[in-house]
DNA sequence: GCCAACGTTGGC
DNA sequence: GCCAACGTTGGC
């Protein structure tokens, strides 16, 4: 199994929506390297940091995972969509996504600025590197432990 | 809202 | 194929 980080707009779409809604085809990116980390690299199963940006307290705010292999993004052929992308044809699709489940939400968000403060133990995790625009990426699995591991206690356990 | 980083586009 | 201009991302 792998992991991966994704990235959203809780504005546009939250944990919170993807734990009411399940399943959500992961439409909309329009990155080569983050579509060729989605087509090549994700199996179902693998596992997602679903990380919040572009917001208040941006961060890792739950778990997430990979919930098929990659198809062509249907919004790419729709010139409805924001998406649109003239120059891609169903023969020829340049534009390829997975659908994400819900897996957990975690009670606290685990911060970039935490994140940051362990980044010493976080070597060559792209997050942590400046600049990174990239919405998808890949996580090695001691990262991926590490940052599970700054995660805040259940006040009250279910479990 | 600012702006650094950086990917993409298009003229040459 | 270079690179300036432009657009977007995303932290702050």
């Amino acid at each position: 199994m792998r992991y991966w980080l994704m990235k959203s707009e809780p504005d546009e779409f939250s944990i919170h929506d993807l734990e009411r809604v399940g399943t959500e085809p992961w439409t909309g990116v329009r990155n080569y390297q983050a579509r060729n980390f989605m087509r090549d690299g994700m199996k179902p199963g693998d596992r997602i940091l679903f990380y919040h940006s572009n917001t208040k307290v941006p961060g890792v705010a739950g778990i997430a995972e990979v919930a098929s292999t990659a198809y062509p993004d249907p919004t790419q052929f729709d010139p409805r969509s924001d998406y649109h992308d003239p120059k891609a044809t169903r023969e020829e699709p340049r534009w390829m996504m997975v659908d994400v489940s819900f897996v957990e939400k975690f009670d606290d968000v685990v911060s970039l600025e935490e994140i940051k403060s362990i980044a010493d133990e976080l070597d060559e995790f792209a997050l942590v590197r400046r600049g990174n625009r990239l919405s998808v990426m890949p996580v090695a699995e001691r990262h991926y432990k590490r940052i599970l591991a700054l995660k805040p206690k259940s006040k009250r356990s279910k479990r």
